[in-house]
RNA sequence: CGGGGCGUGGUGUAACGGCUAACAUGCUUGCUUUGGGAGCAAGUGACUCCGGGUUCGAAUCCCGGCGCCCCGACCA
């Protein structure tokens, strides 16, 4: 472990340090030996692998389907589409050379697989009969970024990227605002997350696509972090890749597409939203852990005894589905404590002499810190009843905190303050992107989104005094 | 690529240009312990990042490398 005293900045201090901290006391991940990469431990990936789990039964009953595309992409296929190009050249990497020879052509490791799937899809497709086309993978990716921050910004990152093709513009845009509401859905009921929906401003938009849909979140300090997109691309790739239909009037017609996404960077998010000065603060419904029972033990006579009723009680919140484990390490009892605390297991249950003389556990959550003694015999439903309670608890804090950040504005002072003070900050805006760069430019704070609960309002925007008709959201960001 | 900081036992740090490079922690062994990071004892462990220079003498000062971290531009 990267800092074997486990000591942990308090937010107040540095959010940076204090978000690394946590990283390294829970043991979710490292840098790697090439830079810019993560490697992700045991831990972290658990947590990968529940989210996994569960966006891909989401995706499942939309009839979204598995498929798996390579890893190399011809450069030739980027080059495709002009804008998708422009966008992600700086950030490709390219293999020249294989085999011990160079190659004709040099390949391009995916920066994400519009251009190699779309190829593929107009093979595919032929009649209006083999729509719609639902696709998703499950896949790593590789953006050569300037600066890499764990599980927020790495060189490598996984992530799901689901791409679909549609016979018409309306049911293409319906499905994009589709994804976007699953990815809401995951993000608040699992993740605990409060999140906001939209529309990205022209200038954020992804690299070719027609309208970018946007799920923002907030994190402790004040700062967005954009959680995941769906875009609507319109007729962009299927006219450069060709992914054409006969349609029900016997006419040749493009497919309407969308793709959308979300990665690793969702641990980044949880990890910011929920944790503490203690460590990691997990939500018990993406827990690889949900219980963790410590045995605590006096002498060696009732080692046995204390063992016996603690495999016990694991045996009966496993039939409910909790995930527990024991952890009966003959260390000091606080030295548990602290080590699953930082790891930000929901419930601890501790078990000692006394607690089997009274028949009792004692029960403390990670969410509040409180700590009561419960009934060994009702243990089951007050721990599922508490795991449920920590989830809603967590979800609660998140969305007051996050209505506690927003400010509403009127004028370019405000702004600024507002902004220093990293709030979010609804603010009318004209729609000129050299006004937003401006702005951006002045207060480092971008457009996160035009929210779909914009209220349409006639004002004047903030910065070039011309005329609105609604409010935007700005914030500095991730 | 710009701005800032830092390289000393496994880890975290200390040491005015001057004694055998110190302290904490970890690890090993033994005993005693166990309801919030235990105690005692003994042991283990560092060419002070690399290369040069100044000096009677360098972890410390100077020059040059290399590496790491943070901040910014870029971004899921």
């Amino acid at each position: 472990m990267a800092n074997e005293t486990n000591k942990i900045t308090p937010r107040s201090e540095d959010y940076s340090e204090w978000y690394l901290d946590v990283i390294a006391a829970a043991d979710l991940a490292e840098y790697s030996p090439v830079k810019g990469c993560m490697i992700i431990k045991p831990t972290g990936y658990a947590i990968w692998e529940n989210m996994q789990k569960d966006l891909d039964a989401r995706f499942k009953e939309v009839d979204v389907e598995n498929a798996y595309f390579p890893l190399f992409i011809p450069e030739r296929f980027l080059n495709k589409e002009k804008d998708h190009v422009e966008g992600f050249a700086p950030e490709v990497a390219v293999v020249t050379h294989a085999g011990g020879k160079k190659l004709d052509e040099p390949l391009v490791i995916r920066p994400t697989s519009e251009t190699i799937m779309y190829d593929t899809f107009s093979k595919w497709i032929q009649s209006y009969r083999d729509l719609p086309l639902l696709i998703n993978q499950w896949a790593n990716v590789v953006r050569w970024e300037m600066r890499p921050r764990l599980f927020l910004r790495t060189v490598e990152f996984l992530w799901q990227e689901g791409h679909t093709v549609h016979e018409t513009e309306e049911e293409a845009d319906q499905r994009a605002r589709q994804m976007l509401e699953i990815y809401k859905q995951f993000a608040e009921e699992v993740l605990a997350i409060p999140v906001i929906l939209g529309i990205k401003s022209d200038s954020e938009k992804f690299a070719g696509a027609f309208k970018t849909y946007c799920v923002e979140a907030i994190m402790q300090d004040g700062k967005a972090l954009q959680f995941g997109t769906s875009h609507h691309l319109g007729q962009n790739f299927a006219k450069a890749f060709d992914v054409k239909f006969l349609g029900r009037n016997n006419t040749m017609e493009y497919g309407w597409q969308t793709s959308w996404g979300v990665s690793t960077r969702m641990i980044g998010g949880l990890i910011m939203t929920h944790s503490d000065d203690k460590g990691l603060v997990l939500p018990p419904k993406i827990a690889g852990l949900q219980v963790i029972i410590t045995t605590i033990i006096n002498n060696d006579e009732d080692r046995e005894a204390i063992i016996d009723k603690a495999e016990e009680v694991s045996s009966w919140l496993k039939e409910e589905g909790i995930k527990v484990k024991i952890d009966k390490r003959d260390i000091r009892p606080g030295e548990k404590f602290y080590e699953w605390e930082r790891k930000g297991v929901p419930v601890r249950l501790e078990l000692g002499k006394k607690d089997l003389a009274n028949n009792t556990l004692f029960m403390a959550r990670r969410d509040t810190g409180e700590k009561t003694s419960i009934s060994a015999d009702d243990v089951v439903v007050t721990v599922a009843k508490t795991l449920e309670d920590i989830q809603t608890n967590l979800f609660d804090k998140a969305v007051a905190y996050r209505k506690e950040k927003e400010r509403t504005v009127d004028t370019w002072e405000d702004f600024v303050k507002e902004i220093e003070a990293g709030n979010f900050v609804h603010a009318h805006w004209c729609g000129d992107a050299e006004v937003e760069a401006q702005i951006k430019e002045e207060t480092a704070a971008t457009i996160r989104c035009i929210p779909f609960s914009q209220k349409m309002e006639d004002g004047i925007c903030i910065k070039s005094g011309k005329p609105s008709k609604g409010r935007v959201i700005f914030a500095k960001s991730y």
